[in-house]
DNA sequence: CATTGAAATGAATGATCGTTCATAATATGA
DNA sequence: TCATATTATGAACGATCATTCATTTCAATG
């Protein structure tokens, strides 16, 4: 009856009850451990009784708060994607010319996978493959790709607006950019001590910025 | 017995008696089903039985010709990565400047999926996440990436020699590459008629070609 | 203290799937 | 035709795992 409140959205004015304060914890605690576990091992190699028996619960417990392992890995996607999200977003949003947001955007994820790590192997991890818990899953993780992808976009094409870069195809460009962080952002993420991500994203801003071909005038030096 | 040449490696020249190439026959149609079923639905999508079944074969067959179903797709992902290998590093390896190798090495991806979707698909798709076969193959998937890096890192060395392109990191330009191609392809692959790959692949050139920024001189068209 | 009901429990269930093996089918050669 | 070897068969096994549910726990309430 009481934790009807948080359901119909009503009388937020009272604090919760410390029963439900109490239930909130442990659902955090579940997942907390489930996110750990997943981005450790991966989806299909962790099963229910494991995340329960460490987060030191009863299996059945687990559902008591999340309808189904789909249920709670998608809550965890959903949660930390959105998260992660709203910061590398903000980069492209924020003051400074074209060049200057998208330099911001890529030398961000640093900090993305220092304060989100677990959470963007999950992310980048179970979203390939074809082993995935389910289509919701799947609808999630491309609606990020396209929300960032789309963002990305709209500042190049700005950038090509204002002729601070070549015309080329803004969504393209955004596409190999963000498949570019990706795969250095796992490598990353995989081998921390023998990468050095913040050189890695130097060198990825100089490849994206200058391109690989010199301009035909200045072909003699080197 | 006789099966024994083939595993000690002596005497080629006799033709190979009819029930061995029966038994040939039969691996090749096994494993072309496997095939099929693993790049439309995942490694581990697809069951034992499923194949055997689709293949026309008893489950236990299967274990006549595959010690284990890990080697099963093994051997495929072997044989199939070699045969696609071949064909993209020929690109690299021939004739032209740097320039021009880059510029085949990228177009050439339309003929390879032509050619061998299904078997990059299993590739791609399989080699990502953590829902592996096994560490042979993630082995392999390793080894392939980076004798494909490689090599394109090559080039692009050779090509900051000569004074043809920018002086940038070779490796990372190479992997910046790669990731992008990897992408696209995939892309490609799954939606098939919404994909104009040849299009794509043309605008990922300019992009790697050109970069973003416009040299300072050039800076008020558009 | 007794009652109550929400929360936790964990053994049991049922389904899937890789793998095995005793048996059957078939081919081979005398 | 018969003995032998090879290959195919597919039911059965055992392990894993998501999910269920009858039961227990326990704090709050009367």
């Amino acid at each position: 009856m009481v934790s009807l409140d948080r359901e119909v959205g009503i009388a937020p004015a009272e604090k919760p009850s410390r029963k439900e304060r109490e239930r909130q914890q442990h659902r955090q605690a579940i997942l907390s451990t489930a996110l750990r576990l997943f981005a450790e091992k991966g989806f299909l190699n962790v099963s229910m009784q494991e995340i329960a028996a460490a987060a030191e619960f009863a299996t059945g417990t687990l559902y008591n708060f999340f309808s189904s392992k789909e249920d709670l890995f998608f809550e965890l996607l959903d949660a930390t994607a959105e998260e992660s999200l709203g910061m590398v977003l903000s980069a492209l949003d924020g003051p400074g010319d074209e060049r200057h947001r998208l330099s911001l955007f890529i030398h961000l994820h640093t900090r993305v996978i220092r304060e989100h790590g677990a959470a963007f192997r999950l992310y980048i991890m179970e979203s390939r493959g074809r082993c995935l818990p389910g289509p919701r899953v799947e609808a999630k993780k491309k609606e990020i790709d396209r929300r960032i992808v789309t963002q990305l976009a709209g500042v190049i094409a700005s950038g090509i607006d204002k002729g601070l870069f070549h015309n080329i195809d803004p969504v393209i460009a955004a596409r190999c950019l963000f498949a570019s962080l990706e795969l250095f952002v796992l490598a990353a993420i995989e081998n921390p001590q023998a990468v050095d991500l913040d050189a890695d994203l130097k060198k990825i801003e100089t490849v994206f910025f200058r391109g690989l071909l010199k301009p035909s005038g200045e072909r003699r030096d080197e």
